[in-house]
DNA sequence: ACCCAGGTGGCCC
DNA sequence: GGGCCACATGGG
């Protein structure tokens, strides 16, 4: 079975199994992007009312983010975990916005996906998944984006050498269509799964990967399944 | 009282 | 260029 195939089947299974995802939950590009900085590490609950915050106060926008100081910016953020970092980030992108592009988003996220990789992960606090992210949802051009649970995936059904985030990012860009759809659905279903099995128990009850994973005959600990995103 | 979330930047070697 | 560490809230 050829890369290719083994990686839409795996994309099959989820996608049955999950149901189209619908990704990113924002309702504009520069809140996908507010939002993207926000989840860094953090669950996705937290950030929500982060986002909420920012909505009442209406600084959910490039001029709000750019007036509202630091400090109050950390606090309304608070919820969202690693606050003073994260406000930091926030106001070095919107700085950033309007230094480089006029405070314009769409001129920014106009450019070609490689040049504005360059220019997203030259802003501090966006790093490869945030950039990768950005290009893929609110730019809505064709990168894949690679998450921890996305290496984990890789790693445990053994489907290329490395498991970094580049071998990663390479293994789904070398042996898939680049089609938007497919990359967006594609990385939100890895997510998902990694939500529900990441340390439930048991593990891989209903995973839908579990028949897929090369070592699960290995699995010491008698017995209970396997989970594919648990590192030994 | 742990453990960990849809990471990143700064150090150190 | 890889291996730690700080950053810090909220839910299981």
């Amino acid at each position: 079975m050829s890369i290719t195939a083994r990686l839409l089947n795996i994309y099959g299974r989820l996608l049955d199994h999950y149901g189209p995802q619908g990704w990113w939950p924002a309702e504009t590009p520069f809140e996908m992007i507010v939002g993207a900085i926000l989840t860094q590490a953090v669950s996705w609950a937290n950030v929500e009312r982060a986002l909420s915050n920012l909505k009442a106060e209406g600084i959910l926008n490039p001029e709000g983010l750019r007036r509202v100081s630091e400090e109050r910016l950390a606090e309304l953020i608070r919820p969202a975990a690693y606050y003073n970092v994260k406000a930091r980030k926030l106001k070095a992108f919107a700085e950033f916005l309007y230094r480089r592009y006029d405070g314009d988003l769409q001129r920014l996220l106009s450019l070609e996906p490689l040049p504005l990789r360059q220019e997203l992960l030259s802003i501090y606090g966006i790093g490869p998944e945030t950039a990768d992210s950005i290009i893929l949802y609110a730019a809505g051009k064709p990168i894949f984006v690679v998450d921890a649970y996305t290496c984990r995936i890789v790693r445990r059904l053994e489907l290329s050498v490395g498991s970094d985030y580049r071998a990663a990012q390479a293994l789904f860009m070398d042996n898939l269509p680049h089609d938007i759809t497919l990359f967006q659905e594609y990385h939100a279903l890895l997510v998902r799964l990694g939500k529900e099995n990441c340390r439930r128990e048991p593990h891989c009850a209903d995973c839908p990967l579990a028949v897929l994973c090369p070592t699960t005959q290995f699995d010491a600990g008698g017995g209970m399944g396997y989970n594919i995103h648990k590192d030994h």
